[in-house]
Parts: structure tokens; sequence; C-alpha cells
DNA sequence: TAGATTGTTAATCGATTAACAATC
DNA sequence: TAGATTGTTAATCGATTAACAATC
């Protein structure tokens, strides 16, 4: 039984969605409807229930959609509802800041190795995991059920590890490189360049200062 | 004189179409021709010429594009020819990892200012740069000429810092709390979710093990 | 019931791809 | 020149928005 493809676009709001859920959880909101939805998040009503449909029709009528079913369902069409184990490849800065946010293990994603090339690190602590050396990399991921790697190393080494990492069975690399790595088709790859990320916030400051940008509408200048 | 507008999905690509006039450079190779830089993208060769004809034509009929000239002037779109000041607003890893980042310097982005409200981090340094308390905050931005702001703190700190930014004239916030900043028009901002690009990932691998995507043929994720 | 709001179809809009004349 | 490849217009495709009948 097969689902229709979905849209990029649509999986790329869905988490989105799932932080305004949470939200509104935490401020106590028991249901909402798709237009106050759409005021707070600043995207049309329409979109919201298109989006949704997607997957089912979670609303009701005259009512709007129950905050916590609807937080509960996105969170099981994300896959937050089970536990993903997770290995770091790269400890350094960025490593240890993806192993030190306590927000992913509420989210099902548990850090349950990390490793290095780097002698000085290997064996030391972050948050409680161990720091391992390269070898023991394809062991660990047949002991330990590994589902998701992400890979903070240099782009030199990543599709070298990123190859080794496809061997040993991952199926999902987190992949913050500067390079887009080349992987078989059942393994999925979601990329992180923050470089990239930069150089578009570059490229908005600065076409907005030099006014290359059409005005859109009549807001106030400051 | 106004140009048209250029939409959002042209300015993601334009910093990947960088990266890979990089590599070329590298390489060694001088011209190149739409066809060849789209087998190596992955993306069809009309979409590299409509792309790049949204800012000029840098290309010659029979010959192709410069290497060299095409990555001189896309750098130029990107404001990568101009130096720009950065501070980084918290500076455990994430921060820390940006610091450390020496290529972001390599592409006019210095690193000036870190700031935390961690007593035991202010005062250390990190790669030489000094972390200081927020209470410098408004002074340091007015005396430096502080272009870009990274924002590597908690969500709930988030805003009011983001406040603090826009009030002492930063036009530019690269935001890692997972939250949506809201800013007056002449501010840009660019998000880093790293739980909404986790949660992406998970999606992709549990909806591709569990068989809910159509086979399309021998298509690549990216 | 009457009012509200969904789920879904239809209309619009924008982005991608194809085609080809211009031209190096 | 002849061949190659761009710049650009036209065709297609997909995503967003609008509209409204279904229904709670």
């Amino acid at each position: 039984m097969e689902r229709k493809e979905i849209s990029k676009a649509v999986i790329t709001r869905l988490p989105r969605y799932y932080r305004y859920l949470d939200e509104l959880l935490e401020e106590g909101v028991e249901r909402i409807s798709s237009g106050e939805l759409s005021k707070r998040m600043k995207v049309t009503a329409s979109q919201i229930r298109q989006d949704l449909n997607n997957f089912g029709g979670f609303g009701q009528q005259g009512y709007g959609y129950n905050v916590e079913y609807l937080y509960e369902e996105i969170g099981k069409i994300l896959g937050l509802d089970r536990r993903h184990s997770l290995i770091i490849i790269g400890s350094g800065n960025l490593g240890q800041a993806i192993a030190n946010y306590g927000n992913f293990e509420r989210r099902g994603f548990v850090v349950n190795g990390m490793f290095d090339v780097d002698r000085e690190l290997i064996g030391s602590t972050v948050r409680g995991i161990r720091i391992r050396g390269m070898e023991e990399l394809e062991d660990f991921i047949r002991d330990n059920d590994v589902q998701i790697a992400a890979l903070t190393i240099p782009k030199t080494q990543a599709p070298a590890v990123a190859d080794r990492l496809v061997a040993a069975g991952v199926k999902a690399i987190w992949n913050f490189a500067h390079i887009d790595l080349t992987v078989p088709d059942d393994v999925v790859v979601e990329n992180v360049h923050l470089s990239e990320s930069l150089m578009r916030l570059s490229y908005l400051f600065c076409s907005k200062r030099d006014g290359k940008h059409k005005r859109t509408g009549g807001m106030e200048e400051s």
C-alpha cells in the first residue's frame, strides 16, 4: 500500500508545525484552528490544511485541531515515537555541541557513541559519552544497532568516512561537512552546510542594503 | 534602478554553485559549460543558465563559462568581496565551533567578538577572541561596526537578545536558537534549526524504511 | 439547529525544464 | 566557416492559494 509521494517542501514544514504545537501545548492551548495557527506561523491556513491532509484528516469540521493529538500524530510521522541511536563522527566543538544538546534525547535521538582521529580526545567523555578511535567504528555500529551518524569532520575526510558508514550498514547520515556525499539509494542524507547558510545571510544583507530588491509593501523605514 | 526580485530558491543554490566552482578552480579547470556542470551538480543545465542569468550574462556562446570569472562574480553577488565583522552571542560549543571555523574568515567573515552570560567563560579566549559579558554588547557593536550577529543561545533568551541586537543597529542575525525571531523589515534573519534538520532526516529515514514512498527510479537524495 | 471550520477540488501562481535563435 | 553553447522565450510541471461543499 503506497502513499502519494510527499514533496520536499511539505517535509521541511512538518518540524516547524511540530515546534509550534509544542509551544501551544506548553501554553495549555487545547485546540486550534488552521486560521489561528496560520496567524501565529505566518503561513496561509490553506497551506496548513493541505500539508496535514497529505497524511490524513487530523481535524474536525467546526472545531479545528486538537493540539495534543495533532502534536502526537506529527511526531509519529516524523518518527519521533521511536528511539534512534546516533553516533557522532568528529568530536570537535560541533560534534560536542550536538552531543550536549539534551533536547535531541527528548525526541528519541540518543547519542551513544562519539569518534575522532585525535589521540588527545580519544578516551575522554562528553556528557558521559566516550570518544573512541576510528578503528572501533565498524564494530561499534554492528554491536549497537546504530541508525544515524552525524558527520562533523572536515570535508576532505567526509566521503571516505561516509563510505565506511554505508558499508557498515548506517542508513541515515546527518552531514555537516561542506561537500555533497554520494550514497546508495537506500541511504538518506540531510545536509547542514553552515557556510552556505552564512553566504545566504550575506546575500540577503548586502542586497537589502544596496537596494537591489523591490520594496514589497508599505512597512516603515527605521 | 531596480533589479527583478530574486527567488529564494535561486539564492539557496548560489552558494552551492560557488562551492563547485571553487572545487573546479582547485582542480585547475579553466572553463566549464552548463552541461558539464549540470552533470557534476546533478541539476539541469537549464536551471544553471536560468539562475545565472538572473544576475547577468557570465558566459560566452560556444565556449561556456570561465571558471575563475564566474567564481569571482558569484562571490560578489553573495557579498564575499567585502569584509563582514561578526559577533557570536553564546560561547558554548556551538559558538566556539563557529569561532574556530577558519574558512569563514577566508570568505570575509571575521569574528571579532564573543559574548556569554557565564562568568566562568567571560575573560577567556577562543582562537584569540575574547569572550565578553553581555553588558558590553551595545558598546561593542557601536565601536566595532558589527554587521552580523550569530545567536547560539537557548531559545528562551533569544528573542530578548535579538531585540537588543536590533536596537544596537545589527542588520543581520544568524539564528541558531529554536525559535522564530520577529525583527523589523530592514533586518535579515537566516535560521539554522538543527533539531528541525534532524527531524527531517528522521522522517526520510523512517519513510524510506517503512516504504511509504513511491520509488521514483534511481533518484538521489542530496 | 446555526456557526464554524475542515477536507478537498479548482484556480492561480511561480519555478523548472525544454527548445531554439543568437552568436562566439 | 561549422560546431558548440549560451541567453532567453515558450511549455510544462508542481506548489500555493482560493473557494466551497461537507460535516461536526
